[in-house]
DNA sequence: ACCTGAACACCGTTCAAGT
DNA sequence: ACCTGAACACCGTTCAAGT
């Protein structure tokens, strides 16, 4: 007897939430059509349950977006610590790490109150940065800095991905900001993308700036 | 005739709303009970008028939370360019800019998409600092990129903020996170507050790092 | 234990009606 | 021109009732 014929002949179906579905389908629904439209009613519609059967299972909205940082945090890089020296490996790791939450900005503000110890993944990754920078002989005291900052610039960064292409557009100051407009201008001429360009003009001033704190 | 005696006697009362008296009023309240608790009922409210009534002055609570956004704009320092050398003004710039949007969080995402031309303070500041980059002798086409990492830095480094003070507990996995847990207990031992730390350490390196950049 | 349906306490916003 | 009051189209969340 198949699930659907029990719930016909009207036996008491077995539980179709868990944690795992829920999340899953809440990823799905974000990375097709965004966090705006991202709703629990929604979410209870894809799940083909009643937006309260949600409930049974997830304590908040809120959770439920941590639950889905948990998910995408698998996606960020730090395998590179194992390859390429200090430098390179910072370089790469925070490239992944912004550009996977370039796509996912809502939860920055989620995580960053989160305390880390509520994800497995977050402290993973620290604990793997922590180490290659300890090797690299850091001062332990400084070393959350450096973590944070980095982090910062990160999540900094990921935000201005949402940034319009023609936010700096001055047409209508040209007079009133002559400098900024002509640096505007130049920066057009050399670079595809201010953002990208910015993050990694950024980046290679910030780690290297970083790792040049000897004590 | 007093405007009170005038509404009491049926004479419609001249307009009590406009740009200035809301911005202020919703300032106020924000200062006073954060963002979460204001909405446009409670501006309302306080404003003495119906819900309905704003929107004869603002299109939405977006833009009015451009409004606000411009007059918070006004308490970023820009004087230091005048008097000290670039390092100098960039990092006192730099916490000040920081310090005010700490205070004002839920702005961020407001601006962050905000092209620069609607907002005439936030082009000034961007035309003082450009100028400062210049005549410092930096490449054109990077002192945009310099602006907006810093930006994105202090942005990153304003939602920290919000983090309490506890995030890096790692109680529960001394064991698989001995690198980390060292630095959190040494970063504790030698600073008061580790956001302010963090800032003030990636702060030094990033803007030590753009002005290295030399072409 | 887990789901439904109705309800609650809000939101931001619109709009006809008044002055 | 500017305000009110009612209404709309949503939110997230709770809870009694069912199985």
């Amino acid at each position: 007897m198949s699930e659907t014929e029990a719930r016909r002949a009207g036996r008491p179906r077995k539980a179709v939430l868990n944690r795992e579905r829920i999340t899953e389908h809440a990823l799905e629904l974000v990375s097709d059509d965004g966090y705006e439209s991202f709703t629990m009613q929604r979410l209870a519609k894809s799940l083909g349950v009643s937006p309260s059967a949600l409930y049974n299972h997830v304590d908040s909205k809120n959770d439920l977006l941590q639950w889905i940082q948990e998910l995408v945090m698998a996606d960020i890089d730090t395998s590179v610590f194992d390859e390429a020296d200090i430098k390179e490996a910072l370089l790469q790791w925070a490239t992944s790490y912004r550009n996977v939450f370039a796509r996912h900005i809502p939860l920055i503000p989620v995580i960053a109150v989160l305390p880390v110890s509520d994800s497995p993944r977050t402290l993973g990754m620290y604990e793997r940065v922590a180490e290659a920078l300890s090797d690299y002989g850091m001062a332990e005291s400084e070393v959350v800095p450096t973590i944070v900052a980095l982090e910062s610039f990160i999540f900094g960064s990921a935000m201005d991905t949402a940034a319009p292409h023609d936010i700096f557009d001055t047409r209508n100051h040209q007079d009133l900001t002559p400098h900024f407009t002509q640096a505007v201008a130049a920066q057009r001429r050399s670079k595809l993308n201010t953002s990208d360009d910015s993050f990694q003009h950024g980046l290679s001033a910030l780690v290297t700036g970083l790792l040049a704190i000897r004590s």
